[in-house]
DNA sequence: ATTATCCCGATTGAGTCAATAGGGATTTGG
DNA sequence: CCAAATCCCTATTGACTCAATCGGGATAAT
């Protein structure tokens, strides 16, 4: 029940290019720096973002990333459907290779399985990356807010 | 995001003998035919199910297993918890080896992961294998009265 | 005593995943 | 036109996890 490293790092990628848009693109290395994200790996997972639409990209000297969708748009649940696929507690209901279950139809899970899903779907695809810019934000001021306490 | 194979065997391994309840103990041969388990597999994950108080076993000829514990009081999170361990969207939740997010505190997405498990969570903690005895039969009359139309 | 059954430790084999490597293409700036 | 910065693409490694199997030991009913 966990997201791949890789998921993660396109998220805080996404989140680290919404924080910076207005002023030109940023560089992988930047991004890296930021978000603690290996850099050569980033740029495996940028260039696939940019194949899905998520980000543009600029070549050759002062280039870089920048995102290509408002993040008051873009759903946390669409970059993790694109990286790790189907938001699913069970292969069978991920509709992958290997649908083996030998319980087809007569399964006794499958109405939680379901639920469980949609519980979680639910949650990644009503949060915004423009919702997460503003947690950022209120988590800042609660731990400056803590310190003065 | 999924339950490890062998954890959706243990639950099917439970829901069977949840099943099975009342007469003598079925043996691990007979729990694999009907869930459709690798035989030798089903015992290593039947043995620690009995070290966990979930089963009881008997040894010896006319030996098998039972439920250690009513249908109605266990419910699936329990059994998802001790095998495969925390339930969590990510890693740094899941409080194992490795909380190595460099975020540690300023990390936007935490409120969100928090939300997606907890999401999940009530859900694996409020079925229970009484709860998926009787959805498997509402199922089963589902699909005959499917029929019948 | 024999047989059915659980019990335990070790091990294999396959597959996935994170990460790295090498070298090519493009753009800016001088 | 050259040089540097940067993205771009394919392949590959190494580590690790996980599903499954094996061999043989212990126990209990008949």
């Amino acid at each position: 029940m966990s997201l791949s490293q890789k998921c993660q790092y396109a998220l805080r990628a996404i989140l680290e290019l919404a924080k910076r848009q207005g002023p030109g693109p940023t560089t992988t290395a930047e991004i890296a720096e930021a978000q603690g994200i290996p850099p050569r790996f980033l740029e495996l997972i940028l260039g696939q973002l940019r194949h899905g639409g998520f980000v543009e990209s600029r070549r050759g000297v002062r280039g870089g990333y920048l995102v290509q969708r408002s993040p008051q748009a873009l759903t946390v649940g669409e970059v993790i459907r694109f990286i790790d696929g189907a938001v699913a507690p069970v292969r069978c209901l991920a509709g992958r290779k290997g649908t083996d279950c030998p319980l087809f139809g007569s399964c006794a899970f499958m109405g939680m399985w379901t639920r469980a899903r949609d519980a979680v779907a639910d949650v990644y695809d009503t949060t915004t990356f423009q919702d997460l810019i503003d947690e950022e934000l209120a988590v800042a001021e609660g731990y400056v807010a803590s310190y003065c306490i």
